[in-house]
DNA sequence: CCGGGCGAAGAAATCGTTTTCGGTTGCTGG
DNA sequence: CCAGCAACCGAAAACGATTTCTTCGCCCGG
C-alpha cells in the first residue's frame, strides 16, 4: 500500500524533461521569476500546457509554509445564522484566492478544541463562529490557533479580532418599540440556554426591566425554531402579555402561526417581534417587525480581517467590532390593547 | 520571504531527539506500528505528549497521497437546498473522519471546471451539487475529477454516481392532486431558467398536460425567492386560474402572502402548492400542501457513495439514485371553486 | 589578453512525513 | 558452536514543489 501516484502523473520532473529544462527552471517560470530566457520561458509554457501541468499544492504547502485556505468552524451548519456568516466569509475569501474549510462542531462543545487545532494544522488560520466553548478553554487553545478571527463571541479575548452583533442592542431597541407603543405586560421567548446569544438579549432584557420598574417583563422559554415559536403559544397566552419580543424570526413565525389558529389577533390583541429580519419576514401576515443584522457582512468582515494577519499587516483600529442591527418596525407591532 | 516555519516548530525530528530515536521510529510509534519496543514507544509518547507534538498533515499528505479531504462545489451558498446538501455531506463525511473543503461558483458556469479540478488537486475527491455546466463540459472534465459523485444533475455521466431528487415525479403528483380536486385552470410559477431543477419540472408539467387535454395549463415567470414569489400575484390573478403550483415552498409563501393582501381566500378561491416542504410550510396560513425532498439525505448518500469509491470498494447496485419527493397535502389545497 | 562582474540555468537542500531496505541484536535448534 | 531467523531500529529514498547555492559563459574594462 502506499503506492504513489498513477506514474502518468505530470509533476514539475515530467515537464522539466520535456522541455528539456531543469526542475528549477520549470518553477521560475510557472512563478513568473522573469530571470529566466524568453525564449525558455516560452518552450516550458507551451509543454506545460501541452501536459497540462498544473503544480501540486501539497507540494507547493510544504515547503511555502501556507495552504491558502482558511478554516471555519460553526456549532451547526443547519442554523441560518452560521449558514449566512460562512457564506459571507467563503464569497470574501475566494476574491482573495483563499479557500475555505469548513468543520460543524454538532453543538459538541467539548470537541471544539480538538476540531479547532486539528483545523489549524491544515490551514493558514480559523476563523471561529460562535464557539460554544468556554472563555477558559478558548483563551486556552487561541494562542496556537493564531491567526485566529472570532464571529459572535462577546468576550474579550486578547489579540484577536472579533466581529459581534450587537444582540443586546438589537433587543433593547425592539422592546423600547413596544415600549413606545404603550404595552407594559411583555414577554421574551427565550432561545437555547446554550446560545451565547441569547445569553446576551437576556443580559439586555433584564437591565431594560431595571430600567423600566413599569413594565412587567416575563421570560418564557422557547428555542430557536419555528416548533418551537409554534408550541409556545400556550405559555405565551396564560402570560397575559400584550407583546412578545421572539428569539428570532422563525420562533416570531411559529408564533404568529399558532396565535392565528387560536384567532388571537396581532397586533390588535398582541403584537409580536422577530430578530434577525430574515427575508420571509416582509411576507408573513402581518409583516413582522424585526432587527435587521445582515451576518453575511459580518462574515466578510471577519474574513477582511483574517487577510490582514495573514500579511502580517500591522493591526490598525480597534480588534473587537460590533454590529448594530437596525429595527424593522413592521405591521405585526401595534398600539398596546386599552385595558 | 518563504522563511520556513519558527524553529521552535515541533516537528517529528524534535521529538525524536528529545526521545533519542530516529524519526522513523517515532513514525512508527504515531501510527500505531508494533513493530516497535513497547518501552521505547511509551517514551517517544510521552515525550510526544510533553512537547505536544501533532504529525503536520501536509507532510503525511504529500508521502500518503491522500489529504483525508473532498471538495464540495455548490452553486450558490445562499441558497437552501445547497445549503442542506451542503450539511449533509459534510455531518456524514465528519463521522469518517473526512473534512470537507467548500467552494460556491457564485452561478458562473464558465468558471465551474476551472474551480472543480483546482479543487480537486486539494482533495481525494469532489462532489458537484447542480453544476451548472453543460453536459460537454461536465463530461469532459469527469474523469480528472475522479473520484466523483454527482448531486441533483439528472444528465447520465457514464461511470459516475449521481444522487438526485426526482423533481419531475414530485411536480407531477402535485399537479395530479389538485386535478382531483377538480381543478382545471393551473399555472406553474416558474423558477429561476438556469436551474436544472426548474427544468426538469417543466418538462413533467409538459408531459402531464398532454396527457390531460382537459386541463389548461399556464406557465408564468417567477423565480425561486420569496419576493419573487409575492410579486407573481398580479400574473396569476390575470392568468384566472384556480390552482397555481409554485417552484419551491418560498414561491409559494410570497405567493400566499400577496393572495391575502388582495383578500383572495385560499383554498376557497385558489389552491396553491409549493415544493421542498421547509420547515415553515407546516406552518403557514393555511398550512401549505407540499412535496417533500430530504436533500441533506441526498447529501449524506452521496458521501457514502464517495467512500465507497475512496476505498476502492467495488461499486455495486446502480450507478444512479433519484429520491422520490412525497406528497404533503395539506391546508392550502381545496376542491375547485363552482363556476 | 585577462579577470571581475553579471545573468541565466542547473545541482542540491529543504519542507515534514512515511516506508523500504539493511544492519544489529539476541535467540534457537541442529 | 554456529547458521539462521526473528525482532527491532536507523539510514535514506521517496512525495512535489521552491529556493538557495553553484557553476558556467559572456561581456567589458583595464
Amino acid at each position: 500500500m502506499g503506492k504513489k501516484a498513477s506514474p502518468g502523473r505530470v509533476g514539475i520532473a515530467a515537464v522539466a524533461a520535456a522541455a528539456g529544462v531543469s526542475p528549477a527552471t520549470v518553477s521560475r517560470v510557472m512563478n513568473g521569476n522573469y530571470t529566466v530566457d524568453a525564449q525558455i520561458a516560452a518552450r516550458v509554457r507551451q509543454v506545460a500546457t501541452e501536459l497540462n501541468y498544473q503544480p501540486n499544492p501539497l507540494g507547493r504547502s510544504l515547503v511555502l509554509g501556507k495552504t491558502e485556505t482558511i478554516g471555519v468552524i460553526v456549532p451547526d451548519l443547519a442554523n441560518p445564522t452560521f449558514q449566512a456568516a460562512l457564506h459571507g466569509v467563503s464569497r470574501a475569501a475566494a476574491k482573495d484566492g483563499y479557500r475555505v474549510l469548513i468543520a460543524d462542531s454538532a453543538e459538541t462543545t467539548s470537541e471544539e478544541p480538538i476540531l479547532s487545532s486539528e483545523m489549524r494544522r491544515r490551514c493558514d488560520g480559523v476563523i471561529l463562529c460562535a464557539p460554544r466553548m468556554s472563555i477558559e478553554q478558548l483563551s486556552g487553545i487561541a494562542e496556537s490557533l493564531r491567526p485566529l478571527v472570532l464571529i459572535n463571541r462577546p468576550d474579550d479575548v486578547p489579540e484577536t479580532p472579533s466581529f459581534s452583533v450587537d444582540y443586546g442592542h438589537g433587543i433593547t431597541e425592539l422592546a423600547e418599540h413596544v415600549l413606545s407603543l404603550g404595552h407594559r405586560h411583555i414577554a421574551y421567548l427565550a432561545g437555547p440556554a446554550r446560545s451565547v446569544s441569547h445569553g446576551v438579549r437576556l443580559a439586555s432584557l433584564e437591565k431594560f426591566a431595571a430600567a423600566h420598574p413599569e413594565v412587567e417583563l416575563r421570560f418564557l422559554e422557547a428555542g430557536s425554531s419555528f416548533e418551537s415559536g409554534h408550541s409556545a403559544v400556550d405559555k405565551v397566552l396564560d402570560a397575559g402579555v400584550t407583546a412578545v419580543l421572539a428569539f428570532n424570526d422563525l420562533v416570531a413565525m411559529g408564533l404568529l402561526s399558532g396565535l392565528h389558529e387560536r384567532g388571537v389577533k396581532v397586533p390588535e390583541d398582541i403584537s409580536v417581534t422577530g430578530f434577525d429580519d430574515i427575508p420571509f419576514a416582509s411576507y408573513t401576515m402581518p409583516p413582522l417587525t424585526s432587527a435587521e443584522v445582515s451576518i453575511d457582512v459580518v462574515g466578510e468582515r471577519a474574513w477582511q480581517s483574517m487577510r490582514g494577519l495573514l500579511r502580517k499587516e500591522p493591526a490598525e483600529g480597534p480588534l473587537k467590532h460590533t454590529f448594530e442591527p437596525t429595527l424593522r418596525p413592521r405591521g405585526s407591532t401595534g398600539p398596546a390593547p386599552r385595558g
